[in-house]
RNA sequence: GGGCGUUUAGCUCAGCUGGUUAGAGCGCGGUCCUGAUAAGACCGAGGUCCCUGGUUCGAGCCCAGGAACGCCCA
């Protein structure tokens, strides 16, 4: 027995009650188990921060991971289904940081590191658990008892192994940075903290101009402007633009060098006196504003080059301070400038700063005023409003400031990554190429961060001797250590920091250094620390899995995830860690623009799921060309449904007349295929062909268009045209068929859809298969995926039917150029054409006449009765062919100068041109105006036989219409309407009724002889004269005539 | 400043190794069909294929230059 299906459905709980059933069978272990010991397809998952509920955003790549993961795995592949979580770095910390009300990081320690890292540990977990239940809720498949976390002993001694091996290497070294910070928070900020939309605000600061007197020119000053005050004192030399023009002029203030085109900001009169191009004044030496301080003691204030220096602000001379700006350290570490850091963590200045010492830089502008107008230094002040990075925490405006770091060098691996890089397939090729560039620009990796919950960088500096020990394992740690090992209860920070080792050159007691990694080695190391027990600890197994396959995730991974991969397996392996890469773009609303819980546009994936459905989602994602952004939203989501829907409204037809008529695909005879029969499951056995090849090439958005395709001519042909061979009194062997095939078309269907929607998939399954079926496999997700195998697809029988289909519609377009609907029978449709010779059979010429209505559809020989021919050159073949001469022979057919020879040549421009080298399209006749036609195109086409049928068509409709079928419409038209009575009156399809059918004398005598067809086709047990006077009655004229028709239910 | 990508109907997007008449969905107007279909069909309105130049018998597609937008880097 079927379960009854009805046209409506509640898809998302449909997918919940889905759920349940994979849960309590335990259908994805039995998948597992059923692969295990075959070949395996390795696939690797990018870690997802395990710091927040999972977004629709990460939908998206979650649902191409299983998807992929889905097919392999109905193919037989044996598959590891590990999930990773991201667990470690700022991000974690600043949400436990609000969470606890904590802001800055003396408060973190006030609050004691290692409460503050288990909370870190604790929201992980937290939410790892949070998005595992969302995930399962996507339909996703994983592992999910077996998912790796980066914050594990496992992952970071593996990382451990790696830093080792660049030491080894000697690529380690310590070297400083200029980096964003917050004073607030006493941290630096990373590149991605800047770039968010309220890190820029608008902030008016007060600018100077200061005069820097020039040594050995009495008088003679540079005069430089800042936005930056508190930076003069960290002032180490003057940049010019060696190719501008700097002018010596005379003012009241003494004689001041600028660029020529900013002497509009002087104050009042000046005399220009000279004017040098700026690499004239390189090495000139000058006094710096804060010479007098300890700090600058020793410094050789010069003027440099710079090519970056412009005039649009300022006085074309900039002042260079590399300890508290990113451009000013890049520039001086290329020149070998020194390094001047005024500010402490909390953004006080250092003691060795005189008058400033112990003042904030925020609060040290008048300070500074004040210090320089004593000097006769200041020039001027004016306030300026531009846009200044805040913190995106606090909202403190950050400083920069050169703060040391530790590094890798990438010289050496550079050339081995872009030649790794280079034998992977990237998807789309030009991630490939970002790639590359990104190599080929990449600085060295800055591996430190000044903070708390992260990998421990395993580095122990000796205080005394000097030298660096890289522990490179927690054996090597325990080998060397003097204290601590004992409560090293994990491999973290506070505990970790406990641990001291023996310096094996001096035997001095070391201390780790404090500092933790970037998060990126925790996701980069994921392909030796997690396949198998890991690449340090069973080496053959791990190297079973290595390397992927295939891996997913956005385009913004290949500056991160990707890279870290890459680094870290060229380092330890010479290749690349993975074979095929699909990247992805970003996600929207449905308006294009990026969703933020600001902008309240923001789609939460419970809400999502629940109102759209997971497959809905699925669809939507599957669908989206992966290098365009996906705009998402109910809107989009909505089409999809209907989508879906049709091929519901299928399923639920097959289930509703199989389940009546007893139809059981086991017992029930096969039946006599029909030509419909057959040209669906050719259509069927092509979608199966393709959507292999798609996605054996990691294309689902081409299978999808496909599917949608093939459900409409399932739907909206195959069945639209068979309904009635599904009734009750159609003909056994008919019927017989017709069941076979539409079952055959959805199973195949539910399981070549699987992968793509796993819950309306095994909804179909288990209904059509498993409830008739008990030993069939147990899910659609346990059964194989339909393989191309001696293919039924029939390029003959498809093209018949396009043509057939290309006949309807211009027949449905004649009938509705004459004004007659299609119930009101006509006579006959002549149907003429360049038919390229494919046939029509009567069977489906009898299609097409019931289509439409139509007493008789007839082909006729030639189209000249119907349509002149008009004649196009075919330039794909006619092009190369001619060369420069086709020109003429186009113009020639374009005005009609050709003549049409008997054997269907053409001459025209003295070529004679074969059939296959022109195409013809028709117009219809002056006095034919019923006829409708299609124009000619390339004939039959290859392809994958989908809407390549490009004949050239004529139709002409008999619009005579003679009382009998007159007679013929107005039953039809009566049926339709006591149809429409028995849907208001709530009735099902097999409720019988009574008639009340009052029709005018005239009326009644013209629909006499269709009395019966009337009774039997509404479901009527009695047809009475008169219509009741209440309940479910029409009243209304037919053809100017008086009606009344009346319904009322049987018992 | 450099790199990558995008630009086609009101909106969202397809468009094959270049082929002359550029398509779909949504939306809009009209008509029709229907006891599987909250669906569907037919007709219509709607296009400077971002611009300029080049190659070619022929360019939405190839080449060069430019513009706008997006992302990444500096």
């Amino acid at each position: 027995m079927y379960k009854p299906v009805s046209s409506k459905v509640d898809l998302p709980a449909q997918e919940n009650a889905t759920l349940h059933f994979w849960e309590d069978e335990q259908i994805f272990e039995k998948l597992v188990a059923q692969n295990r010991g075959n070949p395996r397809f390795s696939f690797f998952d990018g870690p997802i921060t395990a710091n927040n509920p999972m977004g629709v955003h990460h939908a998206w790549g979650r649902t191409y991971k299983d998807l992929y993961q889905r097919f392999k795995a109905m193919q037989g592949f044996d598959q590891r289904y590990q999930n990773g979580f991201d667990c470690q770095g700022l991000w974690v910390e600043v949400e436990v940081e609000k969470a606890l009300g904590l802001n800055s990081k003396r408060q973190i320690e006030e609050y004691g590191l290692q409460r503050f890292v288990e909370q870190c540990r604790d929201r992980v977990l937290t939410y790892a658990g949070f998005i595992t239940r969302q995930s399962i809720r996507l339909g996703q498949w994983m592992d999910w008892g077996n998912s790796y976390f980066t914050m594990s002993d496992n992952n970071i001694e593996h990382i451990w192994f790696f830093l080792k091996r660049c030491f080894e290497n000697g690529w380690l070294y310590t070297g400083r940075r200029a980096m964003p910070w917050c004073p607030r928070c006493g941290t630096s900020l990373s590149q991605h903290e800047l770039i968010g939309t309220d890190s820029y605000r608008d902030v008016v600061h007060p600018s100077v101009y200061v005069k820097m007197p020039i040594l050995g020119r009495d008088d003679e000053h540079f005069l430089v402007w800042t936005t930056t005050p508190w930076t003069l004192a960290a002032n180490v030399a003057l940049a010019v633009h060696p190719d501008l023009e700097y002018a010596r002029v005379r003012t009241d203030d003494g004689i001041l060098y600028l660029s020529a085109k900013t002497l509009g900001r002087l104050k009042g009169a000046h005399q220009v006196l000279d004017v040098r191009l700026g690499r004239d004044l390189i090495g000139w030496r000058y006094r710096g504003p804060w010479d007098e301080l300890d700090a600058q003691e020793g410094i050789d204030h010069q003027v440099i080059p710079w090519n970056d220096v412009g005039e649009d602000e300022g006085t074309g001379i900039v002042h260079i301070a590399p300890g508290c700006g990113a451009e000013d350290f890049t520039l001086g570490q290329s020149l070998g400038l020194p390094v001047v850091v005024p500010i402490d963590e909390g953004g006080l200045y250092y003691p060795e700063f005189g008058p400033l010492a112990g003042v904030h830089a925020h609060d040290a502008a008048e300070l500074v005023f004040g210090s320089l107008r004593q000097k006769n230094l200041l020039y001027r002040v004016e306030e300026i409003e531009h846009r200044y990075p805040c913190c995106w925490r606090c909202g403190e405006q950050v400083l920069f400031r050169a703060v040391s770091e530790w590094f890798i060098n990438c010289d050496e691996i550079r050339p081995r990554m872009i030649e790794a890089s280079r034998t992977v397939v990237w998807n789309p090729p030009s991630v490939g190429k970002r790639m590359e560039d990104w190599l080929n620009n990449m600085g060295d990796w800055c591996i430190s961060r000044k903070r708390y919950w992260g990998l421990p960088l395993p580095f122990y500096p000796c205080p005394t001797c000097e030298q660096l020990t890289v522990v490179g394992s927690v054996d090597e740690l325990r080998a060397v250590a003097v204290s601590g090992m004992d409560g090293l209860q994990e491999l973290h920070r506070p505990w970790i920091d406990s641990v001291r080792i023996k310096c094996p050159n001096c035997g001095s007691a070391v201390e780790r250094i404090t500092e933790v990694g970037d998060c990126w080695l925790d996701a980069g190391i994921v392909p030796f620390s997690t396949l198998g027990p890991g690449f340090l600890k069973d080496r053959d197994e791990w190297a079973r899995w290595y390397p992927a396959e295939w891996i997913t995730e956005m385009r913004e991974q290949v500056r991160l995830w990707f890279y870290s991969m890459l680094f870290m397996s060229v380092t330890l392996e010479g290749r690349a860690p993975y074979q095929h890469v699909l990247s992805y773009e970003k996600l929207m609303d449905e308006h294009g623009k990026p969703m933020h819980k600001s902008l309240g546009n923001a789609i939460w994936f419970e809400d999502a799921a629940e109102k759209m459905g997971a497959d809905v989602m699925r669809w939507l994602y599957a669908g989206q060309n992966p290098q365009r952004n996906l705009l998402f939203g109910y809107g989009p989501a909505e089409e999809v449904r209907r989508k879906l829907l049709t091929l519901w409204n299928v399923y639920s037809f097959f289930v509703t007349y199989a389940e009546s008529d007893g139809w059981h695909p086991l017992h029930s005879p096969r039946g006599i295929q029909s030509k419909m029969d057959r040209w669906i499951l050719g259509q069927l056995d092509a979608l199966v062909s393709t959507t292999n090849a798609s996605l054996n090439s990691y294309d689902a958005p081409s299978v999808v268009g496909r599917v949608d395709a093939f459900v409409d001519d399932l739907s909206n042909w195959y069945l639209r045209r068979g309904r009635r061979r599904f009734a009750a009194e159609a003909e056994p062997d008919d019927r017989n068929a017709a069941f076979a095939t539409l079952h055959e078309c959805m199973v195949t269907l539910a399981r070549l859809l699987a992968p793509f929607l796993p819950f309306l998939a095994e909804e179909i399954y288990q209904n059509l298969v498993r409830s008739l079926d008990q030993s069939a496999p147990e899910s659609v997700h346990l059964t194989r995926y339909p393989q191309p195998s001696v293919s039924r697809a029939d390029e003959g029988l498809a093209l018949e039917m396009e043509l057939a289909r290309n006949i309807v519609t211009l027949g449905r377009s004649a009938r509705s150029d004459a004004g007659i609907p299609v119930r009101q029978p006509l006579p006959a449709l002549t149907v003429a054409g360049e038919l390229f010779g494919v046939e029509l059979s009567e069977e489906v010429l009898a299609e097409i006449e019931d289509e439409l209505n139509i007493k008789d559809c007839r082909l006729v020989e030639g189209i000249d009765s119907l349509a002149r021919r008009i004649v196009h050159p075919n330039p794909r073949v006619l092009g190369p062919k001619l060369g420069p001469r086709f020109p003429e022979v186009n113009r020639a057919l374009r005005e009609g100068e050709y003549t049409i020879n008997p054997d269907g040549t053409v001459t025209a421009a003295g070529h004679i041109l074969g059939a296959e080298e022109v195409t013809i399209s028709l117009e219809p006749l002056e006095d034919q105006t019923l006829v409708q036609h299609s124009g000619g195109g390339a004939g039959p086409s290859e392809g994958d036989g989908r809407h390549g049928w490009r004949a050239a068509l004529a139709v002409a409709l008999d619009r005579r219409i003679s009382p009998e079928l007159r007679a013929e419409g107005i039953a039809r038209e009566v049926i339709r309407r006591v149809q429409m009575l028995r849907r208001d009156a709530g009735l099902q399809v097999g409720d019988r009724i009574r008639l009340g059918l009052d029709l005018a004398p005239e009326l009644g005598r013209m629909v006499q002889e269709h009395r019966e067809r009337i009774r039997t086709e509404v479901g009527a047990d009695t047809v009475s004269g008169e219509a009741a006077s209440t309940g479910h009655v029409w009243r209304g004229d037919l053809d100017g005539y008086a009606v009344a028709l009346s319904v009322e239910p049987v018992g």
